[in-house]
DNA sequence: TTTATTTGTGTATATTTTACACATTACGAT
DNA sequence: ATCGTAATGTGTAAAATATACACAAATAAA
């Protein structure tokens, strides 16, 4: 970043004293994160919300977020929020996009890097007592406060997208898996029906899937097998080259 | 962003003014965007590049940034420093990443919102007497000043995986162009060869080009036909599935 | 034992991708 | 004008991939 080249197209070197004033003078802007953070229950894809505690928003919900801290990292601090609400750490973690809008917040300027997580909601336990922190359908609109309407769908389109060429998917499912977990998982999140016989054939044919030799427990009806993702394989065998295609 | 959450798992309303002091007080930093600007000259892919006015990084090349103004848009903020440096309005912009390690920047902490942009070579005049701004090869690696090699690393990743199912590409040309300008585009970009017949075939079928009419000029050889980009068709047509593939 | 439900499987067809060669056109040199 | 050079423009056969589609087997519940 040419933070030396400041308005003017200056062409005389700049001294490390002279930037640091300029950092440090006038153009600071509080920065924040905002998580997505998606789960997956009961065949619907979900998102974490809590009750706005902003009077302007009050009934309202939003996002998952924080200040960054002076010394922190973005990640880290993505990071903090996901485990002060989730108790989890090592969730999947991906940055998105960062919004910065002169007015997208209330309190003065505030610019917001988002981030979209995905969580096995097995694998934790709310603290849902707080500003009524839920697990909401993605499917059931509400508006959410701030420009966080926004936020959201930056994540979940980036989600859609990436799903199709990148195993993500797995994080929102336990380490075991039915290949109709799976696919409900992806209708879930596309929002459309696939063929079960061809979705099948696709994921065997990509050849990742480890037979656990298990089979699904406490299903009223024939039990299906049980899969885990093999990230090894992937690593070495996933595709480069996907075609020119529009 | 519910920076009424900071910290602690707060459960009382907070009013504006609450959070307008937590915004005000402590928590800011510097904000910059950073630009990076591809060309296509003499079938190679460029980069703009300046000389670092940085005594720590004196003799390395940075991209082109700049602090984000306190009442600027951060995509307002890329488009000034575009236009400050090609001349030109209106460019291709896409936002791709920010890069927020505390200690990236040695004035201090300052956090940069990545963008990547394309022009094409033939629009503008480059203001080159000033600290060695120049197009710089895309092959022949420097190595940049700051962290600018990850964040020109991540843009060009980006501008890789795009262009092959997006119609990026154009704006690196003239509006008028021949198949074999845009294959070498394409082979530039993607640093692969492709095959001649097989590349005209996707471009047609996918049928997105419109036939001007016009020859190129001035070519030693048989010259090729120009055609122009039917963004409108683009628009209307584009494909919205692209199929489960890793 | 019967019923309901979901798993697991294969094939035929259509579509897409890949590999590959030769005649044509224009320019430039002689 | 002719010839050499270099790139354009074009088609087909083979391989790979995607799609549509139906029935028997396994289990739980009644």
């Amino acid at each position: 970043m040419a933070l030396a080249e400041n308005g003017k197209l200056a062409n005389k070197i700049k001294t490390l004293q002279t930037i640091q004033s300029e950092v440090e003078s006038s153009n600071r802007i509080a920065l924040s994160v905002d998580c997505v953070i998606f789960g997956f229950d009961e065949n619907k894809l979900k998102v974490l919300l809590i009750r706005s505690d902003l009077k302007k928003y009050q009934g309202r919900y939003s996002l998952l977020g924080d200040l960054v801290y002076p010394n922190e990292d973005l990640s880290a601090a993505a990071y903090r929020i996901l485990k002060q609400r989730t108790g989890l750490n090592d969730l999947y973690l991906e940055q998105v996009e960062t919004f910065g809008s002169v007015g997208r917040h209330p309190a003065g300027r505030v610019v917001t890097v988002a981030y979209c997580s995905l969580v096995n909601v097995q694998h934790h336990k709310l603290r849902i007592l707080e500003n009524d922190l839920h697990w909401h359908d993605v499917k059931s609109t509400t508006e959410l406060a701030f420009d966080h309407q926004d936020i959201f769908d930056a994540c979940y389109n980036r989600l859609q997208k990436r799903i199709q060429k990148h195993p993500l998917g797995f994080n929102l499912l336990p380490k075991k898996f039915s290949l109709r977990e799976l696919q409900n998982l992806y209708e879930a999140i596309l929002d459309i029906k696939l063929d079960r016989r061809n979705f099948r054939k696709k994921f065997f044919s990509m050849d990742f899937l480890i037979d656990t030799g298990e089979m699904e427990q406490d299903v009223p009806h024939r039990p299906g097998k049980l899969y885990k993702f093999n990230y090894e394989k992937y690593e070495k065998k996933k595709k480069k080259w996907f075609g020119i295609d529009f």
